[in-house]
RNA sequence: GCCACCGUAGCUCAGUGGUAGAGCACACCCUUGGUAAGGGUGAGGUCAUGGGUUCAAGUCCCAUCGGUGGCUCCA
């Protein structure tokens, strides 16, 4: 007799075995009319689902009440839709082998093996959608049937499908004990697959479905396997919500670094000179410049020493520290020098021989820095040091060089060719929790001062089962635990990953999402035991022994090209002052107040800030519209009324009107103050304190 | 690197085998206008590159280069 609890917590008891829909029905026909599936003691389960015992039953309906319900009937809907999809791309390629179609947060995909001679392409995405409308319009029911184990594996075998089998093996492996299929409309006569569900009651109920891309994907993630099709789709209720993703999908373009970075002319990206190789405009520069010189006093008040070292080292220090062999296949080639390669070309030796010295130690070369640890560290140890002078602090903006595959590169987010704000610490064990926490509040100041405030921070751990780790397991422990403790100490939400880890020691890493939603790594705190033993670098203790420092690698920003990369889409291009390329635009009313705006700029420009002036002779509502799409943030309206009273007129960039007028010294102490503070948009507030904004 | 798609004026894009187009930007002229695009004229293209098919190729085929979305990788 089972009591089920709805959400408002009211009971209801029936005297045999119900299913949610019946649940529902008991409540109202128009719920169980609208229901699509249910939540049974907090587990996403069929609406048919037969519930035996006493259990909390929500019910979901096509009118989510909260964003849970929301998400659970998207979950839902494009789980089945996934299906439909498939059985719609089977009836046009009846030799397409399923593999695996999981829902997504904003839509789902299905993993297909095409036959060689008939690949999927964009061109079918019209007839699968109308196959796809016809399965909907047929209303069949998603119809679970189950098997045990073996019967399930036999009906697989037979059937030939090696990655269903797979899955199947996989879910058994988890502690599966029975198999179930999902067959829209009558098991054995309709299209079925392999599936633990849940799913809507019909193919009616799958929602407005659009195809939306392919691409490939290897089966289990693993390049050596089986390349198989990956088919992504996405549903939504209605066309209205559908037609309002993709609306915000273009948005989110018009936001992309790349197309914001060309539009106002911040960075450039050159087929004659290379792939991921940024080109820094001069605007783009302003931008850099500022942001260097933030952390660069932010260093001097921490303590830290700025070097600077060259882009390229000896083989012989990268085999030393375990880069060249460990992230060979990522680096640039080795340059080898004249005299080495003509003496090696005389005995005969051939590409494959050199690399393979290369990779021997048998002939030497140089190598485009892939790091900037190994040239700090020799020049830490170019010296004796005592436990007094620790911690040594070198820091540089060093620039770095890795071969990155085609396929990866990404506008600023992806380069071969990278400055990082980095930095390396070398330090006692006692020093090193102090110093962790000191690396974290530099990344905090940085996020705060950019009103960054959507990251994740990930500490990556080593994977016990991977090999790819250097050192002993016990000073691995010590770091994980250092990383673990400061990244507590950060005092936001953090998850530990393991896997994630450096090869030489594990790390605390600020991750961000850009506009289309992948995710980068920006600052890195890491903590490495093993450097300073493969370098064998000591100090001298007061014990007057020898010690080993313990080193961390910290790089705030991460990559100065990445980061700004994120930043354009973070400020939407639209930066505050102090970053600003231009900072301020003098916009004469007519070529009779040119000489007046003239004034004005160039007194601004001597009081340090970045003015223009446009004395085109377009209306100054053209002017404005201009500036407006360049993202000035003020501008200095000045017709012969301001002349006369020496006065500008303020706009500030977002905000729809005319801010009022302020007197010339007035406007440029205001402009420096704000200029000085970074990120404070004290003009604009001070001129519009109703609030206007943009 | 892999799969799919894309590459036409500085930018955004139209152009399905038969004389290369539009808007914006640019140059010049008119306009001297007080808060989100005044008007006119003009210049600008070996249609990414190289091969091929064809009487004829921006358009079809192949290769290369570059880009986009994923996959794999990311010190």
């Amino acid at each position: 007799m089972p009591v089920i609890t709805l959400p408002d917590g009211s009971t209801k008891e029936f005297n045999q075995p119900v299913s949610p829909y019946e649940v529902a029905r008991s409540i109202g026909e128009r719920l169980a009319a609208q229901s699509v599936g249910a939540r049974i003691n907090g587990e996403l389960c069929d609406l048919n689902t037969p519930i035996e015992r006493n259990a909390t039953v929500s019910i979901i309906t096509t009118r989510p009440r909260d964003e849970q319900q929301r998400a659970d009937l998207l979950m839902l809907m494009r789980h089945s839709a996934a299906h439909v999809m498939a059985e719609a791309i089977q009836r046009i390629v009846p030799g397409a082998h399923l593999v695996y179609g999981p829902p997504l947060a904003t839509g789902f995909y299905y993993d297909i093996a095409f036959p060689p001679d008939r690949p999927l392409s964009t061109a079918d995405f019209e007839a699968i959608e109308a196959e796809i409308r016809k399965i909907q319009q047929e209303d069949r029911r998603f119809t679970r049937y189950e098997m045990r184990v073996g019967e399930g594996l036999a009906k697989l075998r037979e059937e030939g499908n090696k990655y269903k089998l797979d899955n199947a093996e996989r879910a058994i492996e988890t502690g599966s004990e029975r198999l179930s299929w999902y067959a829209t409309g009558e098991p054995g006569k309709n299209w079925e697959d392999l599936c633990r569900g849940p799913h809507v009651p019909s193919t009616a109920h799958t929602g407005v479905i659009k195809i939306m891309s392919l691409a490939s994907a290897y089966w289990h993630g693993d390049e050596n396997s089986d390349r198989l099709t990956r088919v992504y789709g996405t549903a939504f209720p209605t066309q209205q919500d559908l037609d309002a993703y993709l609306n915000q999908l273009e948005e989110a373009r018009q936001r992309d670094h790349r197309v914001i970075g060309k539009r106002l002319g911040l960075f450039h990206i050159d087929e004659m000179v290379g792939q991921g190789l940024i080109l820094w405009t001069p605007k783009g520069s302003v931008i850099r410049n500022e942001l260097q010189n933030f952390i660069s006093h932010e260093l001097r008040r921490q303590g830290y020493h700025q070097v600077y070292t060259p882009q390229i080292g000896k083989l012989d220090l990268y085999r030393t520290s375990g880069h060249f062999p460990y992230y060979k296949d990522s680096q640039f080639t080795p340059i080898v020098d004249r005299e080495a390669l003509d003496a090696l070309a005389h005995e005969g030796c051939s590409c494959a021989d050199l690399s393979n010295r290369l990779e021997k130690g048998e002939a030497d070369g140089y190598l485009l820095r892939p790091m900037n640890c190994p040239h700090h560290i020799r020049l830490f140890d170019s010296q004796p040091h005592s436990y007094r002078d620790l911690p040594v602090r070198l820091a540089e903006f060093g620039t770095v060089y890795r071969w990155e595959q085609s396929g990866e590169l990404n506008g600023m987010t992806r380069v071969r060719c990278f400055t990082q704000d980095d930095a390396h610490l070398f330090v006692t064990e006692d020093q090193l929790a102090a110093e962790l926490q000191g690396c974290l509040e530099l990344v905090k100041i940085i996020f705060k001062t950019l009103e960054m405030s959507d990251y994740r921070v990930r500490v990556g751990l080593r994977d016990p089962d991977s090999s790819k780790y250097v050192g002993e397991p016990a000073k691995w422990d010590k770091a994980e635990a250092a990383c673990r403790d400061a990244a507590k100490s950060l005092g936001v939400p953090f998850s530990e990953e393991p896997g994630e880890a450096a090869f030489y020691g594990p790390k605390i890493d600020f991750v961000v999402k850009d506009v289309i939603g992948r995710e980068w790594q920006l600052g890195t705190v890491q903590v490495d035991y093993n450097l300073p033993e493969r370098f064998d670098l000591s100090y001298i203790g007061p014990d007057n022994r020898p010690h080993r420092p313990v080193m961390i690698h910290r790089a705030p920003f991460g990559s100065m090209e990445r980061f700004i990369g994120v930043l354009i889409e973070h400020f939407a291009g639209a930066f505050p002052l102090w970053l600003s390329p231009e900072q301020v635009r003098i916009l004469p009313i007519s070529e009779k107040s040119n000489d007046y705006a003239r004034e004005i700029a160039s007194k601004l420009r001597a009081d340090g800030l970045r003015a223009s002036i446009d004395d085109s002779d377009e209306r100054i509502q053209a002017k404005i519209k201009i500036a407006s799409e360049e993202k000035i943030p003020y501008l200095g309206v000045v017709g012969p009324r301001d002349a006369e009273a020496r006065t500008v007129s303020i706009r500030a960039h977002g905000v729809q009107k005319d801010l009022g007028a302020l007197p010339l010294d007035e406007f440029a102490s205001l402009l420096l103050d704000e200029y000085q503070s970074k990120g404070e948009r004290s003009l604009r507030r001070q001129m519009a304190p109703t609030g206007a904004t943009a």
